[in-house]
DNA sequence: GTAAGTACACACAAAAAGGTAAGTTTAATG
DNA sequence: CATTAAACTTACCTTTTTGTGTGTACTTAC
């Protein structure tokens, strides 16, 4: 038997088979749910901050990872990157739009997380 | 069964800080976030499956990282493992209560993004 | 009798992620 | 004059994650 899937007529422009191993999507859910990526979203969906803000705000990142982490979600259009050629750098990163629509859903599972805390960790260990 | 939150008086005021180094949440989250946690979240949103059928399901997974990410969700509580002991084996996973409150959100996290992803495509370009 | 299906565990290897330290540029500070 | 600070980059190395292949116990199908 075939895959229950759609089954519509437009196969060739699937909207979205996360399920199969070579769907665009895969790429992006990783690079916004990667351990630093969660992170900069949430942090941005406070406010703008500058590279050293987020490097001190989120603790345990490397200046390596958070650039990384950053030029990701910039490529992917979540992050807006305003570089003043000053002396000292000065760069500051925001959310476009489409950065605060996801922001908002990926800050919405971490605050879960942390309000069920308790819950899970009981859990945890009534299964330990 | 004594146990304080996070061990020591001083942690146990933070109610989750994910910004903080040692925050608990962080690891639930890197279950939850993780790429295969994801896919097997969304997959259970659906229906209950068995092992084989989420293998199948979920284009990519290997066996030992569907088995692994299985019982790191099931330990944090949002997975219920139930297997009956016949003689091909035949276990069934499904989502707890909790794991179908944070499975929502992922789900609309993975959903979102299949949504918006021409977006997003055409955002990565205009950067390229 | 042989192959396939089921739900894993285990060992080994490859790949990816992550950390550390150093270098860059230039102005201000001590 | 040496240091600091910004925002990175690059090289190098360690840790973590993931894949591959094998084995198990047993039954049904061919």
């Amino acid at each position: 038997m075939s895959n229950t899937e759609s089954g519509t007529l437009s196969a060739a422009f699937n909207r979205g088979k996360v399920m199969s191993r070579d769907c665009p999507s895969r790429a992006i859910l990783k690079h916004v749910t990667s351990q630093w990526g969660v992170l900069v979203l949430v942090a941005l969906m406070e406010d703008t901050h500058r590279f050293s803000a987020l490097r001190r705000k989120i603790g345990g990142v490397s200046e390596k990872m958070l650039a990384q982490t950053l030029q990701q979600l910039e490529q992917d259009g979540f992050v807006h990157r305003v570089s003043y050629p000053v002396v000292p750098p000065h760069v500051e990163y925001s959310l476009t739009p489409l950065g605060k629509d996801i922001g908002r859903r990926v800050a919405d599972l971490a605050d879960w997380i942390e309000l069920n805390l308790p819950t899970i960790i009981k859990a945890r260990q009534s299964l330990a």
